[in-house]
DNA sequence: ACAGCTGTTATACGATTGAATAATTTCTAC
DNA sequence: GTAGAAATTATTCAATCGTATAACAGCTGT
């Protein structure tokens, strides 16, 4: 009982899971992920749903794909162009990791939704951990060889030790700052996070990342 | 078609609502938010399903309650008696509060995919909304004043605007190292956790919080 | 002992879900 | 140009969802 049939259409594969993913992300973020069905999701992406487990073996997959997508994204408008000039000085680098890291498009709403929509399988999904934990570890990765060309460039020379931890407290503020942002926008908005950042990031390193060259 | 009637127990209003809002968070921490079905919750708390609507208007609404209560558990369990403690040093009481927040059972994976659950629903719930905001700004209040006082207790004297930059990036500290301990547990089980979190809050004040007395 | 209220159980309803399969269209190889 | 593979649409299925309502049980006041 078909008002008219849809009108057939051919795509690439590529193509067609990126737009199922893309609209797999824009359904979590803008009404959770209990609103991301396999029929709102084709709907989204223009497709019928018989089209999803031709290219997804079933909608957890999809899921995974999406978040694995988000958090590769997320990294990336970390890492800034700035923040890989490798002709900056590291001081520089780190500062540009920090303020990209604290402003859209990385700090919004709808990032932190996909977020904890995602997060809330971590948990108990192996295959979604083990997404999170390659995700997290690359970050901490490409921050911890930043953190540490900063301290040698003023003359200090930490331990490997001392470079894991200072690695995960300054994670662990980004991602708080991230947080608080992202979940009450108006709390922030008067705020200057990114400069907030810095100079948090700063004393935790004993860094001077304001002014750094 | 029933196999048998289930046998007919009286409770107050307290003990029901209690049970209720107990089991969804179980089940939510255990499960994930889409396994906290009204069905579900009932069998948890051991009751039928009808039972549920005579107690809350809405799924909507046991949703809710189960949130406000864990999140005013979370601060409960973080604001513990040494950090209340009058008669302790502002230094020690901060302390204590850094230690419990980074401590179980407040950093735990189930407390995490309990939050994520929520948090993924804050966003656009305007009562989820309403609850967030509420503890969250309690917290922050709350830190804010052992963050004052720690400083007037070495001699400073910090602006409100100062405290009040000062207290978000504590919080960020705090909640950042409390969710990437959550998610992660195995990176960080060989990390003192606590004492990460004393050095790098004391970095960030420009306080000394280990050997505070 | 009876009435009425409330806590509780049981059942029914319509909507929606993820998945499976069938039917149709287009492209490619020959 | 025709056969077969691949991509896409359409339909079907059993299960589950939140909600609504009906039936029942036990307490309380009289």
């Amino acid at each position: 009982m078909q008002d008219l049939r849809k009108s057939f259409h051919r795509d690439g594969p590529d193509v067609r899971r990126r737009a199922l993913i893309e609209a797999t992300l824009a359904l979590i973020s803008e009404r959770g992920i209990e609103a991301a069905s396999v029929r709102a999701i084709a709907a989204r992406a223009d497709v019928t749903q018989g089209l999803i487990r031709h290219y997804f073996s079933s909608k957890e997959e999809l899921i995974a794909a999406a978040y694995a997508h988000h958090m590769a994204g997320l990294t990336e408008h970390s890492f800034t162009k700035d923040a890989l000039d490798e002709t900056g000085s590291a001081g520089a680098r780190l500062r540009a990791l920090v303020i990209a890291s604290l402003t859209a498009p990385v700090v919004d709403p709808g990032a932190l939704a996909l977020w904890a929509g995602f997060m809330s399988r971590v948990q108990r999904d192996p295959e979604m951990r083990r997404i999170h934990a390659e995700a997290y570890t690359e970050f901490q990765k490409r921050c911890a060889l930043l953190i540490e060309a900063a301290l040698r460039d003023v003359g200090r020379d930490p331990t490997p030790d001392q470079i894991k931890r200072l690695t995960f407290a300054v994670n662990a503020l980004l991602d708080g700052l991230w947080l608080e942002a992202g979940a009450l926008p108006e709390v922030f908005e008067n705020e200057d996070l990114p400069q907030l950042g810095l100079e948090a990031v700063g004393a935790v390193l004993r860094l001077d990342l304001i002014t750094a060259e």
